[in-house]
DNA sequence: GGTCGATGTGGACATTGTCAACATCGAGTC
DNA sequence: GACTCGATGTTGACAATGTCCACATCGACC
């Protein structure tokens, strides 16, 4: 019963639950709320919010309908449940992305790691446009410090490498962030959505010159 | 019958319609298709892109269910004149911004016309926020190039001027873009959305101060 | 005065979120 | 080892919605 793919499981189920796993007679399912959210972020993968609809989880997922009532007080309940994931990831890209600079020269280093913030946030997005709306759909919002914090990290090496100026340095996260969040949603789902890949990468990377340049001592 | 703010009308009305105007017999309405956008206009602004319900609409409007099927062909037909006269609203409130600048110093004047387009655009977001989701609503997307061509004019007056440097131009659009689109949406539904009125503007006004820097020459 | 196409209406259907009542099962208790 | 009881699933129902179809009504044109 309940075939999954068990890869969009691996930061849903808790050790714990995992151990208990057992093949499952057909009623008591046993992990019905993993199971339940992993269908639901595979939904708003493919569609987005609107996409994610009780009843559809519930049939991908083996149940009868209202089974999610169980687990989840309301539709919104398992909305955010799917925001938390993608945010998640999101985190995770950004942190993959910053860990694989391997420069020395810490001015150099700096630019670079607040570049690799940038990319991982607008790579998250294009890549998985669905989950970037889920997470940020307004009724959701997640906890955000993940993101927030790699970013704020980001900054202060810049300013410690002597990068940045120091009186830019308060408040700098915003217009970053406004930046390659408008980006994000321009080019993911807005009116940018068609510009192909190549011309995409070139204002990304003109995005982040600027940005760079805005922050310059 | 189907009384209407007229002013919610301005823009909807054309003129030929306006003189034919008749107080209507309770069945063929007369207007309808200008009432039924004006009541999705308001439901809109009231509620975002998932308050627009056909049905609501034409409850609200006096007519039958089913009425407005002989006006759009569908839901996202409406959404899309919506969307429009959201982006036209949004036009105007950028050149109305834009006009205001009384400044005879050439460098100084396309500063502050560009940073108008900008405060422009995320007032107008903020003010709005239910027609600004409307118009950036991935199903929808109405003519941008009115919104677009001020902020082309803009920094063309930045480069004319000598404020920014010739090599920063081409493709200078969309950093600029991006950051006010980003801002709007953090503040306006996003993470940022409780964050008071005082901090908000400051933050506006760094963002602004951050693409200043990035621009000039 | 009569006809006809445009515009509204009423009813129907499938889909959805949600509630209430009932069914089933496993973990403790005697 | 049988029993009970709370957690977990199921069935059925309801109202709301987008959309389709058949029918009603009206005004412009012959």
């Amino acid at each position: 019963m309940w075939t999954l793919s068990t890869s969009s499981l691996d930061r849903l189920a808790d050790p714990e639950t995992a151990v208990t796993m057992r093949p499952v007679s057909t009623y008591h399912h046993g992990h019905l709320r993993e199971a339940l959210v992993a269908a639901a972020v595979e939904l708003g993968r493919e569609k987005g919010p609107d996409g994610i609809v009780i009843r559809e989880v519930a049939r991908r997922t083996g149940v009868s309908h209202n089974a999610a009532y169980r687990h989840f007080a309301d539709r919104d309940e398992l909305l955010r449940e799917v925001a938390t994931y993608g945010m998640d990831q999101l985190s995770a890209t950004m942190l993959k992305r910053v860990r694989r600079v391997r420069v020395t020269d810490p001015v150099e280093r700096a630019r670079r790691r607040l570049r690799e913030v940038g990319k991982a946030y607008v790579e998250y997005a294009l890549a998985e446009p669905g989950l970037f709306a889920v997470a940020f759909y307004p009724v959701t919002l997640p906890d955000l410090s993940g993101p927030y914090q790699l970013l704020t990290d980001a900054l202060d090496e810049c300013l410690e490498a002597g990068f940045m100026s120091a009186e830019k340095r308060p408040g700098a996260e915003l217009p970053c962030w406004a930046g390659v969040h408008g980006f994000s949603l321009l080019y993911g789902s807005g009116p940018m959505r068609d510009v192909p890949r190549r011309q995409r990468d070139a204002d990304l990377a003109q995005l982040l010159d600027r940005i760079e340049d805005s922050l310059r001592a």
